[in-house]
DNA sequence: TGTTAGCACTCACTTAATCAGAGTGCTAAC
DNA sequence: GTTAGCACTCTGATTAAGTGAGTGCTAACA
């Protein structure tokens, strides 16, 4: 038994009318609606074969049919058309999203409520890995006696600081020296590499009071690399949910936000994707709660380096091809926004 | 009629009651479950006035009483008691919410996890209004050729910064002389009359090549001002609300999710929301969407001044003694932690 | 040999009916 | 004023019957 012609096609309409209603669908509806030149006892026949294939399931026996998570895949790598962006459409998403482009968080945060409100599912962004961000220096500023804030500059233009309050007072001279050496230690490594360095190797000195001075700050500077390397996951239409039938059920709705509350294992589980546009559906997720879900994501860019992502979640029954579209639309634009500059520039569009 | 010792007795055993089961509650589980000292019928007849006084209400013909916004407020302002935290699990609070206390926002956060955890309802907190924040210092720094980081710094230990892509180069001197012209200018103002002062007026200056310069920054600090008076709301335990039996119904669900979704709606809401402990009770509330809600919320202070604001949303029927004074515990630990310093200190507890 | 019409059969879902249980409200006695 | 007793009400659970969408098989047809 084959996957001919005919029974693609009666799989992609099966695909396609369950995606929309969401019901099972029978061999009358599909003749009624799809221009398929068959009866429907040939549709029944054909869709027995699929079912015995693995490509259809049967809630039970007197219901039509659904895709299995294996017609979903098929449909994935080989039925699915590239879904063309109206252009209309695609100004109207470019102008939201650069309407307000002057934080990268910000933008990453626009960015998921546009791919919400357009799919109607629960979106996600999540601003880059700054590991292999590379620092420029490193600044200690005096503010009053004993405070000064501390602020470390990256090549993506990153800003980090930290107010300091010493146990002692200081002198400014020291204050500039440990600055300059700390920059000179630190400049040109990535923030994963600073945070191995050896500190007593790299910025010695001899004198006491900058010596003291330099224990007070070189916990508060390994502190604020740390936090430079935590990822901000920005989610958007939670309470689209309500509006998709699989999640109707209470139980099933607790359980979808269950996993979405969790937002440092799901980070976490985005983290470990792989790059690039990447569908995974029902049981290729790893994770166990999300073996009913399917998700879709994409990288983005930052300096042509520092990647991040954006996706949405929902139920496997989802419009593949139109989402993986503006999935895609979506990156392409902010990895263009952050191409070089950091995206002030509101003329590269 | 007026409401007597036994009335009064009778609703508090309701109120009671029905907050921890959730069940309208009929005279003859009162008189098993509370030392009432009267028969069920008695019961039945107090309960009816009780109802006719608009304390009660019933759901249905044969169901139990239910208490009604009037009683809880009734038991809100003279009935309830406070609630003494027993000092093991003070201690367990404390313990928990200094664990991580580097950052505002983030002990902020982690004390609106504590409060969901405890409460089992769904908690927000906010961070500070900034608005009679007082500004320190301004910095520009140079970072390359046509890139400079400009650095606001408060009074309150807060340091925002921006980094600013010019169209042209600039000379450090310029940036230097700029920094401390803009100090002078803006030193001591509070952040909402630093957004109201007339440029020109302040940052005069002569030389046409730090004219320029200051042309490009003065947007870009205005721009940062104004990011300085948002504030951070978080949330969390949402998923708590699918416990709750009130929200067992998917429709409220999703009405309670959207109403929680729109963090600014939100945000907005709580800043209008008086100082100090205040609890609101379903129509008090002047969102239409949470007249079946109530709200406690308590305020904080940042260096005795500024202020920012905790507390819980749930059903009508929660525990509010308890809850007030868990949320007043952590307003009162808060203030106390970021009394003077800014929280580093962890020997103040 | 593939396609189709016809028909019996299955199963979920809906509506109606019955029943048990919790609770009230009234009356009359204490 | 309090209480026991009892009829009455209403909900929620359970059961039963009916409806309809859909399948799967068989036999006829091209």
């Amino acid at each position: 038994m084959d996957l001919n012609e005919r029974k693609l096609k009666i799989l992609q309409a099966i695909i396609h009318d369950f995606v929309t209603t969401a019901e099972p669908v029978g061999s009358r509806t599909l003749s009624k609606k799809y221009e398929l030149g068959v009866s429907p006892a040939t549709i029944r026949n054909e869709m027995s074969d699929l079912e015995d294939m693995g490509y259809l399931t049967h809630p039970h026996t007197s219901a039509g049919r659904v895709p299995s998570q294996k017609a979903y895949r098929l449909y994935v790598n080989d039925l699915m058309s590239k879904y063309e962006i109206p252009q209309a459409e695609k100004n109207a998403i470019a102008d939201e999203l650069y309407s307000n482009i002057t934080e990268l968080d910000q933008t990453i945060e626009h960015a998921a409520k546009i791919l919400s409100d357009i799919t109607n599912l629960t979106s996600f962004a999540m601003t880059p890995k700054k590991d292999q961000d590379v620092l420029k220096f490193i600044n200690l500023l005096p503010v009053d006696e004993k405070t000064i804030v501390l602020m470390i500059v990256s090549e993506s233009g990153k800003v980090s600081n930290m107010t300091l309050k010493l146990r002692q007072g200081y002198d400014e001279e020291s204050l500039s020296v440990l600055s300059k050496n700390m920059t000179y230690a630190y400049k040109g490594k990535t923030i994963s590499e600073a945070l191995t360095l050896d500190i007593v190797d790299t910025v010695h000195n001899d004198v006491s009071a900058m010596n003291t001075l330099k224990n007070s700050v070189m916990p508060s500077f390994m502190k604020t690399l740390e936090d430079m390397l935590n990822v901000n996951l920005y989610m958007d239409g939670l309470t689209n949910i309500f509006s998709i039938p699989e999640y109707n059920d209470i139980d099933r709705a607790k359980m979808f936000m269950e996993l979405i509350d969790k937002k440092e294992d799901f980070t976490k589980t985005l983290i470990q994707r792989d790059d690039g546009l990447l569908i995974t559906i029902g049981t290729e997720n790893d994770d166990e709660s999300m073996k009913e879900c399917s998700m879709i994501t994409a990288t983005y860019h930052v300096d042509g380096k520092l990647v991040g992502k954006l996706g949405v979640i929902g139920p496997t029954r989802m419009k593949y091809s139109e989402i993986s579209s503006v999935i895609e639309f979506l990156t392409d634009n902010l990895s263009n926004a952050y191409r070089l500059t950091g995206g002030d520039d509101d003329d590269d569009y």
